[in-house]
DNA sequence: CAGGCGTGGAA
DNA sequence: TTTCCAAGCCT
């Protein structure tokens, strides 16, 4: 049995199994090639939600892009959104794209290197913020994410909990997290307890059996996480209208108001009203889940003609877009996919071409 | 503090 | 087929 009791965690001991796991298993990924704060940054903002698999491609393009925090600076906003599209959750972009330009003009290009002062940084919360510290200056500062968050719950048998008792729970994964922090190698402990979260401690299957504190753990794998809302399906339908100008192919997109919450200023195919299309206009059929919507989305071949009469309420703003200015545009991820699918634009995944594009 | 904000792929 | 996410942050 583990004691319950921090101060007998046998903090030494867990440090030098972990950190000795971590140097073999580690995975090799982009953004653990060196210790650029700017490297490590891009690759923290994106993966705040979403998965290494994803991201490992779209850091190198960014990257080769925008090498430096200067370069994103002059960068105009609608070029970072537009090799931001595909990856979700478009406000990091942009505030990655302000924290750059404030880098810029307020700190000459250097950027803060202490928690405290990159937490001032639009995007930066606590997380990110120690994540950068500690992998990049070695400051000795836990971080607490999802994958951290649970480890420590099993670790020390503690159950999720609802409203204020969260809070509470909270706090005692903090300081259970500054306790057991290497001291002498901050930024490998850290990066060691996310990446036994992702690839040991999982959320349904842990794997206790290789798991190199498995002596230290209270539980051995149980946890309860929180109920999660359900999924709804809706149906709906979009216009695929295409044209040929001077021997170039064209596609008619929409801008959506930048008043919107969801994707605001972001490019997409017409939507229609009815969600109803016959077989002959079917051209495709894709699903794509946005929050817990489960969109089931016909894509209509429409005329330029039809257009008008079969679109909805036009929300935003119409233009033919050629072909190879698509890869250019903050495209929304199911304009993306719909585009790539018709051939209208080459994927972006794991293609030189597709980055020379831009 | 709860709710909003995207996505593609695993289970 | 449908669910459930994955290295959070902001309001």
């Amino acid at each position: 049995m583990a004691p319950s009791n921090p101060r007998d965690w046998n903090a030494p001991a867990l440090r030098a199994r972990l950190l000795k796991w971590y140097e073999a298993n580690q995975r090799e990924l982009p953004w653990r090639q060196n210790k650029d704060p700017y490297s490590i940054w891009v690759s923290e903002i994106m993966l705040q939600q979403t998965r290494v698999a994803v991201v490992i491609d779209r850091h190198r393009v960014f990257l080769e892009r925008f090498p430096t925090v200067d370069a994103l600076a002059c960068a105009a906003e609608e070029d970072v959104l537009a090799l931001w599209s595909g990856l979700g959750y478009y406000r990091r972009a942009r505030m990655l794209h302000q924290a750059a330009i404030y880098v810029a003009e307020n700190l000459n290009g250097r950027m803060p290197t202490t928690s405290a002062e990159l937490r001032k940084l639009p995007g930066i919360g606590a997380y990110t913020a120690a994540a950068i510290a500690s992998i990049a200056h070695d400051e000795r500062v836990a971080v607490v994410d999802g994958n951290v968050e649970r480890v420590l719950c099993r670790l020390a048998g503690w159950e999720a909990s609802s409203g204020s008792g969260a809070t509470a729970l909270r706090k005692k994964i903090d300081g259970l997290a500054s306790e057991l922090v290497d001291p002498r190698r901050p930024g490998d402990f850290n990066q060691g307890m996310m990446e036994l979260g992702a690839t040991v401690c999982l959320p349904r299957n842990p794997q206790c059996l290789v798991c190199p504190i498995a002596e230290h753990c209270v539980t051995r794998g149980e946890h309860k996480a929180a109920p999660r809302a359900r999924m709804v399906s809706r149906e709906i339908a979009h216009a695929l209208c295409v044209q040929t100008r001077r021997g170039e192919r064209e596609v008619l997109l929409e801008q959506r108001p930048a008043s919107v919450t969801v994707m605001p200023g972001m490019w997409e195919l017409p939507a229609l009203g009815n969600a109803d299309v016959p077989e002959e206009h079917l051209r495709m059929a894709v699903r794509h889940a946005i929050m817990q919507v489960n969109y089931f989305v016909r894509i209509r071949d429409v005329n330029e003609d039809e257009v008008t009469e079969l679109a909805g309420p036009a929300a935003g703003k119409r233009r033919w877009v050629r072909a190879d200015e698509l890869a250019g545009l903050p495209l929304t991820g199911l304009a993306r996919k719909v585009l790539t699918r018709a051939h209208l634009l080459v994927a972006a995944s794991g293609s030189k071409a597709a980055a020379m594009l831009l």
